[in-house]
DNA sequence: ATTGACTCCGTACTATGGTACGGACGTTAG
DNA sequence: CTAACGTCCGTACCATAGTACGGAGTCAAT
């Protein structure tokens, strides 16, 4: 296959597909001998929806390197991968947490508004507006803002 | 107060204030005309709080930016605020959905995963390794791999 | 044989949210 | 008064995950 077939038909980009060559996330086919272009393997497709799904997964790059990498060496074992998976479900569960207690902060703000009227009666902008904005200077220094530049 | 002492209390670096002034976010005092260093106001401090609580809410900073540009808009009113703050709790909903999906795929990956073992067992590995490499072997694509017209 | 599409490759740029640096000032304590 | 620390300011840099560009090479069809 040649790289746009093997973009197209992972769904990324020609250039995402160098972006991962270049990270060595995946392995660049060797230019044939005779020169001309590059040859991919059907695998190179499945590669690339792996790294896909793994960042669906949640988890980055780096991450999906070293998954990669643990492959490679011959005496790492199944529990190394599950434990990244532990972790990464706790990393899951930890932001899900998180994002509960935003949604919270959220409704309580929207519940607290009113819902129309002018902002100086929205309680959105007032849980988030100090009072006052800008006063004279703080010990009286020249409150005169007429031009200032240094 | 000086920026340090803004910064100190917001618990943010002094970078960070320049920053949110670069961006707009927060006024820069002016420096007084006889010159010297810039006063701030008690309420940069509140206003920086803002910015972090928001941003802890999900809002990016050009989310935030909008936010403070619509208080200066005369005919804003509060339903533009809570319409905004609706939609980011929707935001947060798909987030927590997604999340949820992440998390039921990779506990299905480590309830099939052996535990032990070698990582060809891996049911994890498995997931998301094509079945076959690439022809020549773990690496040794080096061989002549007579260029197959593809 | 020439055109036009595609590939190769390095480099540069995008956005996001900062962090760090260096030199010139300002401020304050000894 | 001077040293040391803080501020001011522009600029450069970090990571992340790509996207874009320009010129040269390659390939297939006309």
């Amino acid at each position: 296959m040649r790289i746009s077939e093997v973009a197209k038909a992972a769904r990324v980009g020609v250039e995402t597909v160098r972006f991962y060559e270049r990270r060595g996330l995946i392995e660049q086919p060797l230019k044939p001998v005779n020169g001309g272009l590059r040859c991919y393997p059907e695998s190179a497709v499945m590669q690339i929806s792996f790294i896909r799904q793994a960042q669906e997964l949640g988890f980055s790059l780096g991450e999906i390197e070293e998954l990669l990498s643990l492959k490679s060496e011959p005496d790492a074992d199944c529990s190394d991968i599950r434990n990244r998976a532990l972790n990464k479900r706790d990393d899951v569960d930890l932001k899900i947490k998180r994002l509960r207690q935003i949604r919270a902060s959220l409704t309580a703000l929207i519940d607290a508004c009113p819902g129309e009227g002018a902002l100086e009666f929205c309680s959105i902008i007032e849980a988030m507006e100090p009072r006052e904005r800008n006063a004279s200077g703080p010990d009286g220094t020249q409150a005169k803002r007429s031009n200032g530049e240094s």
